[in-house]
DNA sequence: AACGATACGGAGGGTGTCTCCGTTTAGCAA
DNA sequence: TTGCTAAACGGAGACACCCTCCGTATCGTT
């Protein structure tokens, strides 16, 4: 019985940290395969061996903040304020979390009702995360009966997307996402 | 005095024309400026003559519809019912625009603030058309008055866009445009 | 009919993703 | 330690795009 090689293991580390900066910095299309590889000092071969499409590194890269989604969704709910503060609260940090990788929003927004994509995991993860904040606000009677999650996430995706694009000031967005929490809040 | 030369006016419309179709069934990645060239019998260097970039093409291929945005502004101010249904027909007119063409919406609500894009000539007819329609609604007092055209256009492009890519039903397009519009009505 | 400006065509340059396979090496066993 | 084998490595190159270049063909004028 032979054990995962040790070099592997370092190797796919380092590739995925070197992506991880490389697409914060310069975001998805401005960064190519060979960049990745030739920076963390290895061959294109060894990249593809451990991430079989770009897209995969990019959704290993992005891997680790994804999982503090559904801490930030618990934060906001348990925020002072009024239910919209709490829910713009939310979406900030959703908007956030988007937009930390150039890119990143458009294709995981993109992704939302697609279960082949390479980001399917993560969207489940979202999709949970928005649901929670709904249910939570709903049963306060704040929020509208006809919203669902998948509907909200892809509101704000598409907000944070534009965002992210355009690379709007935080106050643009913050005037975008104040529109759809009025508009889905109990009339 | 040499008078432009009929065959390239021939080209240059059946070129146009074809892309259209092209581009209309398969979305823009999906199309090669090599298929669009071969499909109209022409060479690429043809092609490249009279479009200089693929985004051009796109931009002449798309210019039909474009032109009739402002007169749908108007028909759906006209219409009958409460500013919230009049703003929904627009908003449904608004979409139904901007994805009848595969890839269109997210290129162009992309292209909104960059002056630079090939089209920002559209972007400017759309801000305008929206304007339009913020400005007679906000003459009845019916829409919040911190709603500008921009941001308008960047909600309803981002919904348009995440409809088009998702191959989303009417009926939710309708659902999160009606998100947008009580969040954009007057409280 | 001859001529010159203009348009045409498609080979090929540049850049990107991804594959293939000969070479190297880590980890186990004797 | 030493030998063996499965696994990992590296990078040339296949393939697919967008776009350019320039020799050839054609239109419209004289």
């Amino acid at each position: 019985m032979i054990s995962v090689r040790a070099d592997a293991v370092r190797n796919r580390e380092r590739l995925a940290d070197i992506a991880r900066q490389l697409f914060r910095e310069k975001g998805y299309d401005a960064v190519t395969m060979d960049e990745v590889a030739k920076t963390a000092g290895v061959g294109v071969g060894t990249l593809y061996r451990h991430f079989p499409t770009k897209e995969s590194l990019y959704d290993a890269a992005i891997q680790a903040w994804v999982e503090t989604v559904t801490a930030a969704a618990e934060k906001a709910l348990a925020g002072e304020g009024s239910p919209r503060d709490r829910l713009l609260a939310w979406f900030d940090a959703y908007v956030e979390f988007l937009t930390r990788h150039k890119g990143a929003a458009w294709r995981i927004t993109s992704a939302l009702g697609d279960e082949g994509s390479p980001f399917a995991a993560k969207c489940r993860t979202y999709l949970t995360a928005n649901q929670r904040v709904i249910d939570t606000l709903a049963a306060e009677g704040a929020m509208r009966s006809d919203v669902d999650a998948m509907q909200l996430c892809r509101l704000v995706g598409g907000v944070a997307a534009v965002v992210d694009n355009s690379e709007l000031e935080p106050e643009a967005a913050r005037s975008m996402l104040t529109v759809v929490a009025d508009g889905v809040l109990a009339g």
